[in-house]
DNA sequence: ATAAATTGTGCAAACGATTGCACAAAATAT
DNA sequence: ATATTTTGTGCAATCGTTTGCACAATTTAT
């Protein structure tokens, strides 16, 4: 039972030297076919296994990159999650998985993990908290490729991928109000993170274009738009001399929790009141109503971070320009919103 | 700005060696206060980082624990991972999180990706997909620690920590019992799944401790337990000659399929059907009525899982003997079962 | 038939840390 | 005052691959 083998119990086997067997087992062209094949065999046989460590260290390459998000329990950020793995798998990178709960400090600590590791490269969505983005900056010094996708910072100057939050919001908004929906009230994110930034604007321009009037007490901001918060949001709204009769959320979560609160009030969905999310989270299926909510391509929405990350890998270090990739948004029309047949 | 700065430069511009350098910052006792100051202050100031690529070479340990899972986005699993993330982080241990998305092939990928980069142990709950255990076979003969939770095999010798699936069935469905439910019916999950064969058991001992007769008639397996399977798993309960008026689901999420049905069908829970499932996950709180389920403590599995770990790696190769922790998990009871007020 | 290109392999130096051994200087014991 | 221990550092090998360079043997071109 060889405990462990290296390329030079290989080689000592077969009387040639290390350096044929790492590039018989790389694949490189110069080496005989009749030597690759014995390699391969005596590779097997001695139960080898390739160190990437070692490799690591003399090539420079771990072929591991990093997957920063905020949480890897949201349905988006799972599926976003999944693509890149499966993308970047192809190319035989593999994926480090972490997460910043949404907290600077572990978006923190978690770079200095991947930078000690020496991964590749990290595609990321940043964290709620993350204001500014200086932790990010050593990695463009240290030539460690950044994509960023969802929550992405201005100020940082890497390729990226979002969709287009502001037209998904817009139809949203647009959809309620030819629903017959007069006077739409907002639940908003935090204003210095881009996606919620994008919604709110979406939702403003909507109004105007349709002619309706913006009523700043129509939006409430919370910080994480969680069940709790839209049920304390609804009954803020309700309770307003003149209360609204639809709810555009930037979130699925605290249109969920509206929708309860409107339910035990009496108050029917959609028939008196119109609710929509956004995210399509799997649970705004099966709700009831079903909840209309905004479809962002999560697939799609890794499948570029990937794609984006090998470019920029394979890229020369200095030529390579950041690229930004625009997906859009889909509507989907559920019960929750639906007062016309 | 200085690119990559080694030991060797912090040595050089020190007059000192870089064995020196590679002692002061890892803290041995033999270096002098004022040369590790001194070390200690000219790595900050060329952006020293520690290259855990060529530390893990030569001491042979990465620091870095792999944990896998069958999905991250389940409040469970998800759960678990970041209590051990915490755990291990405070020993200085790093996670990779992997995903075998319930297949066995992944499984495999995923260790063989672990061993390449030479992960100093793993913890694991097995894929669905798996019922041999082969592919974690090898991780004994390359002497790497693997833990198991959750979802364990009898076939490994490891350690492992579970909850007793088999007292929180037992109490979901004694609860239904004695809520006045007389013909109580399962959703199973596959049976050479340890879990599912427990919940099950818990299940037959209940009725037969309380006198009901068992019928297999009730009893439905599902491969995966999704809300579809509760779906189609109720209906068909409900066209039996004599249908249920309660399901023990071995998962919230085939519950919250029935759920949906029986709402739709204008079946009246609690008053006509009871309801409990298994996870607690976080929807069962919100729906509407609340889903009675067993809550696993996720947050302590991860814990003692990580304790494990960590004790294993600390004892002697060949003397360490292998512990099983057992969690005892918590009913947690709702509106879905509860007929008496 | 000679020159040039190609093919297949070996040599040896990296990559950047860790660590057993050695040893001088300083501190402590006898 | 000498012997012994402790303290602080250096030397050099090592972890397992990768890779530029060299070079003989073969093949192809002129």
């Amino acid at each position: 039972m060889a405990k462990k083998s290296t390329i030079h119990d290989i080689a000592k086997e077969l009387n040639i030297t290390a350096s044929t067997v790492s590039r018989a087992l790389s694949g490189n062209t110069r080496i005989s076919e009749s030597t690759r094949e014995a390699v391969l065999e005596k590779a097997k046989q001695l139960n080898y296994q390739h160190n990437q460590i070692a490799s690591a260290l003399r090539s420079g390459r771990t072929y591991t990159i990093g997957v920063m998000v905020p949480t890897a329990d949201r349905s988006f950020f799972s599926k976003v999650v999944r693509s890149i793995e499966e993308e970047v798998g192809r190319a035989g990178y593999n994926v480090i998985i972490c997460q910043s709960y949404d907290r600077q400090k572990n978006e923190r600590d978690n770079i200095e993990a991947l930078l000690r590791l020496r991964a590749d490269g990290i595609i990321a969505s940043i964290a709620k908290e993350s204001r500014d983005v200086e932790h990010f900056q050593q990695l463009r010094q240290r030539k460690v490729p950044l994509i960023l996708f969802d929550r992405v910072s201005s100020q940082l100057e890497v390729s990226r991928v979002v969709i287009d939050d502001f037209l998904g919001a817009y139809r949203a908004t647009a959809h309620l109000i030819e629903q017959g929906y007069q006077r739409i009230a907002h639940f908003a994110g935090l204003q210095h993170i881009n996606i919620y930034q994008d919604r709110f604007r979406g939702y403003r321009q909507a109004l105007q274009d349709y002619g309706l009037a913006f009523d700043e007490k129509r939006v409430l901001y919370f910080q994480d738009l969680l069940i709790e918060d839209g049920m304390y949001g609804i009954r803020q709204l309700l309770a307003l001399p003149q209360p609204p009769d639809a709810v555009f959320s930037a979130s699925d979560y605290a249109a969920l929790g509206a929708m309860q609160i409107l339910k035990e009030s009496g108050i029917r969905i959609p028939q008196d009141f119109g609710l929509a999310g956004f995210a399509n989270e799997p649970f705004t299926s099966f709700v009831e109503p079903g909840l209309t909510t905004v479809e962002q391509h999560s697939r799609q929405i890794g499948a570029a971070a990937a794609n984006l990350f090998l470019e920029e890998i394979q890229a020369e270090p200095d030529q390579y320009v950041f690229r930004k990739v625009v997906l859009t948004p889909e509507l989907i029309v559920r019960a929750s919103s639906q007062r016309q047949i």
